[in-house]
RNA sequence: GGAGAGGUGGCCGAGCGGUCGAAGGCGGCGGUCUUGAAAACCGCAGAGCGCGCGAGCGCUCCGGGGGUUCGAAUCCCCCCCUCUCCGCCA
C-alpha cells in the first residue's frame, strides 16, 4: 500500500502512475476518504480526552449521590466514544478499500504500454539451429518417460503432472544448483512452509479471495497454499522493526508453489509452461530505500549467472507499466528461448525480478530504525526467481535435445544430477 | 487430539482493578574517564496516530476480538500462537 499521508501531496504523481498502469484506481476518492478518516480520528481523540478527564475526576472520594451522578455521566461519555468509534471504523473501511486499489509508483525508466511493450535490455547466447526436427518438451518428456500429464490429470486434474526418472534428478539438482549460487552470493537458505495465513498472503500483494484469485485456500483451515516462497519469506519480516545494521537481508527460499491459474485458459501455456504446482527457489531481499535499485540490479545479475550456467539462451526485458503487478515499482524478466513454444520457438518467461520498494513493507509493517533517524521508515522489499523448476525443465529439455533423441545435461548440473545426458532410449 | 502453563516495549522480564505506557536487565545512543579501546559511572531513549508553522498538545497500543466496570495489562468469554506432559504418527 502507499503512504496514506502522502496521498494528497503526491496525488498527481499517483494519478499518472495509475494511467500508465491502466489501473482504474481513484486517487481523488482515496484522498477524500483519508480526510474523512483523519477528521473522525480527531473527533475520537477529543471524545477520549473528555472521557479520560472524567475518569481522573472519579478517583477521589465521592459521596453516594456524587458517585451515582459521576457513574451516569461516565456511561454517557462512553456511549459518545462508541458512536464516534463506529463512524471512524466505517470511514476507515471505506478508505482502506480505496487505498488497497492504488498500485505502487512506477520507475521513471519503465516503458509505457502493456504486455507486448516490454523493452529488451540485453541478450545472451543464440537460439540454437537444429540440424534435425526439434521436438517440444511434451514430446521429449513422453518419449523419454520424464513427464506424465495423463497420470496427473487422472489423479489430480488438468495441468497437474508427475515428474519421472531423470526429471526427478533434474528437479532436485536444480534446487541444489540454485542454492550453490545463492550461498556464494551471501543468501541465507530456507525451506519455507507451503501454506500461509491469508493476511500474510495479502500483505505481499496476492489477493487470497475472490473469483480472479491465483491462490488456493483450504476448506478446513484459514490457510492458503502459497504461490511463491516470496510470501513466506516476506512474512518472516512482517510486524518487525529492524536495525539499520541488519540490512540488507538476503534470503533464499525453496517452496512448492500453487496457482489456480483462473482465467489463464487459452494463453500460450502448453505443458509445463503453466501448471498448478511447481517447485521454485526464490530470492528475497530487504534493503534501505536508497539501496533497493542496486539490489534489484544485483538480483538480476544473479539470475543471469544462473541461466548462463544452465546454458539457456535468454533475453532480459524491462516490463512495461501496464503489465506490472500492483506492488512492483519495476520488474525485469528473463525470457529463455523455448524452441517448442509457438511456431518455430519463441521467448518464454523463465525468471522475474521485482523491486516492490516500500509497498509490501508498509502493508506488512516492516520498518527499520536508522542510526540517527527520528522516525522509523518502511524498508524496501525485492524478490526474484532463482529457478522456477517447471519452466527450467521445459527449457532444458527443448534447448539441449540432441539429434539422437537424448538430452544433454549442462556442465553446471552434472555434479548434482550425476549425469551428462538423459537417454536416448 | 487431550491436560496444564504462558503470550507485556528492539530483546528478556516484573506488574495482576485507578498511584502503569508500564520496574529491572540486556542491547542502542550521548557523555565522564583513557593515547585509543574495554570496564566502570552519569544521562537520553517505546511503537503508532491526530492537531499545530513551531516549541508542543492530545489520542491509541501490554497476542487478536468481544464483554464487565465510572475506570482493565490486571476480572469474564471466544479465537490465535508458544512451552511442558500424554496420545497419535513419518
Amino acid at each position: 500500500m502507499l503512504d496514506p499521508r502522502s496521498l494528497a501531496e503526491r496525488s498527481g504523481e499517483i494519478a499518472e502512475s495509475c494511467r500508465r498502469r491502466r489501473s482504474q484506481a481513484d486517487v481523488e476518492a482515496a484522498v477524500r476518504l483519508h480526510a474523512e478518516v483523519t477528521a473522525r480520528q480527531t473527533e475520537l481523540n477529543e471524545a477520549n480526552r473528555r472521557r479520560n478527564e472524567h475518569q481522573q475526576a472519579g478517583k477521589r472520594a465521592l459521596s453516594p449521590e456524587e458517585r451515582q451522578a459521576h457513574a451516569a455521566e461516565g456511561r454517557a461519555l462512553k456511549e459518545a466514544v462508541a458512536r464516534v468509534e463506529t463512524d471512524l471504523a466505517a470511514a476507515r473501511a471505506r478508505f482502506e478499500a480505496e487505498l488497497a486499489r492504488l498500485p505502487n509508483f512506477v520507475h521513471p525508466d519503465v516503458p509505457d504500454g502493456g504486455e507486448d511493450d516490454a523493452r529488451e535490455l540485453s541478450r545472451w547466447g543464440e537460439p540454437p539451429r537444429f540440424d534435425f526436427e526439434p521436438q517440444d518438451h511434451l514430446q521429449i518428456g513422453a518419449r523419454l518417460e520424464l513427464l506424465d500429464f495423463e497420470a496427473g490429470a487422472k489423479v489430480t486434474g488438468q495441468k497437474w503432472y508427475y515428474l519421472k526418472n531423470e526429471a526427478v534428478l533434474l528437479e532436485l539438482a536444480l534446487q541444489r544448483y540454485a542454492l550453490e549460487v545463492l550461498l556464494q552470493e551471501g543468501f541465507t537458505p530456507y525451506v519455507t512452509p507451503d501454506l500461509a495465513r491469508p493476511e500474510i498472503v495479502a500483505g505481499i500483494g496476492f489477493n487470497p479471495r475472490g473469483a480472479e484469485t491465483q491462490i488456493y485456500s483450504l476448506a478446513d483451515a484459514d490457510l492458503c497454499l502459497v504461490g511463491s516462497a516470496e510470501i513466506t519469506l516476506g512474512g518472516l519480516y512482517a510486524d518487525s522493526l529492524l536495525a539499520e545494521a541488519d540490512l540488507p537481508i538476503r534470503a533464499a527460499g525453496i517452496s512448492h508453489c500453487f496457482r489456480t491459474e483462473a482465467g489463464a485458459a487459452g494463453r500460450e501455456s502448453k505443458g509445463l509452461y503453466r501448471v498448478h504446482q511447481f517447485t521454485k527457489t526464490e530470492m528475497f531481499a530487504v534493503t534501505r530505500p536508497e539501496d533497493s535499485e542496486a539490489m534489484h540490479q544485483r538480483i538480476l545479475a544473479i539470475e543471469e549467472r544462473i541461466f548462463q550456467g544452465l546454458e539457456l539462451p535468454y533475453r532480459v526485458v524491462d516490463i512495461a507499466a501496464g503489465d506490472l503487478g500492483a506492488p512492483a515499482y519495476r520488474k525485469f524478466d528473463i525470457e529463455a528461448w523455448m524452441p517448442g513454444r509457438g511456431a518455430g520457438g519463441s521467448w518464454g518467461e523463465i525468471s522475474s525480478a521485482s523491486n516492490c520498494t516500500d509497498y509490501q513493507a508498509r502493508r506488512l509493517r516492516c520498518r527499520f530504525r536508522r542510526k540517527d533517524g527520528k522516525r522509523n521508515e518502511p524498508v524496501h522489499m525485492l524478490n526474484g526467481t532463482a529457478i522456477s523448476n517447471a519452466r527450467a525443465i521445459l527449457a532444458l529439455l527443448e534447448i539441449h535435445q540432441c539429434a539422437d533423441g537424448g538430452v544433454r545435461i549442462p556442465e553446471a548440473l552434472r555434479p548434482f544430477t550425476g549425469l551428462s545426458k538423459i537417454g536416448p532410449r
